[in-house]
DNA sequence: GTCTATACAGCGATAGAC
DNA sequence: GTCTATCGCTGTATAGAC
């Protein structure tokens, strides 16, 4: 069920990397060609529903992601610390120490995002929900809910802080505060 | 020295809205007319420098709520506690509760930004160093200067997760946390 | 499947009447 | 100071050759 051809998943993941660099309404498809290699007619071919499609398809796509580095690691309930070191270790690796914005908080902020918003809230409610059931382990306390939405939260105001300093180690400090405060949960 | 013009005014806060809502790359020149009632005329006329120099005006808006708001308070050393909470309260209202983007973070996040990321690290950073010199206040470790970092970034990762789950709670929820965790500390 | 050529709507910006 | 009209350009999207 991969089903995707291989020209399409790579454009895929460029055109993921034009819309983190420019938002969805700064994301050209004079950009994306250049960062795809591609003319309009091979886009309109990978993706003719435009734009729109486009953005629909980088979306699925971090759902791969997520399950590798954020749910699978969380599921393993035998040992919860170490999926908690695993989704941090990733989440650094993955936005690249704070040098790269999320994708689904960047469609998160477009105007036109009726479209995608469905998947937007799933993800970041997925993200929450799995980080929760890792932390209710041996605490039992309701607060797991909210103690695991403001991780997420920080996650994303990190990337936001660390952009507009441009300063990564923003990015670095308050993904190792994270760790350790969940970390000392479990 | 307030020298602007009463009409400039209104429009720079009418376009501050826009910026809100569409981002500097999504916010045309037709939406930012309709929104402010004026033709490209008076645009240009209030604005020479076009877009560029109303994102540089909107900008220079937010410095005043900025300094009645946060610096203001935060610099009354004799009742750093009152500051804090001041703080929190006008954020809160500010961002109504949740509902309305910030509109430093959304212009840090445009590919263009280089002749406004002076003035978006500069408000992050002043942010920052108020907050963490009135957490110095009893608490003499080097820690404060992390803590507020996480808190500015905590802020800004709540807007953006309450928007995408379109829960404004999270906003709240988030806020009140980080208020009682920093009157923990004074 | 990828390209070039093109349609045409909308963009930011300017000119000039009032 | 605000408007309408218009410029030149770029935007998304399409058509059709190869």
């Amino acid at each position: 069920m991969t089903g995707a051809s291989p020209a399409r998943a790579a454009a895929v993941a460029a055109v993921a990397e034009v819309f983190r660099e420019h938002g969805y309404a700064g994301a050209s498809l004079a950009l994306i060609g250049a960062r795809t290699g591609l003319g309009k007619g091979s886009l309109y071919h990978l993706f003719p529903g435009g734009k729109a499609e486009m953005a629909q398809a980088v979306l699925d796509d971090v759902e791969a992601w997520f399950e590798a580095s954020v749910f699978a690691p969380l599921r393993d309930t035998a040992d919860p610390a170490a999926g908690l070191r695993t989704m941090m270790a990733e989440t650094r690796t993955y936005f690249r120490s704070g040098n790269r914005m999320c994708l689904v908080g960047i469609l998160a902020l477009t105007a036109e995002r009726d479209p995608f918003a469905g998947k937007i809230a799933g993800y970041f409610s997925a993200w929450r929900a799995a980080l929760a059931t890792a932390l209710r382990g041996r605490d039992g306390s309701e607060a797991v809910e909210i103690v695991a939405e403001e991780c997420v939260a920080a996650i994303q105001g990190a990337l936001i802080l660390s952009r507009a300093l441009d300063e990564p180690d923003v990015f670095e400090r308050v993904l190792s505060t994270w760790e350790q405060r969940l970390l000392a949960r479990v």
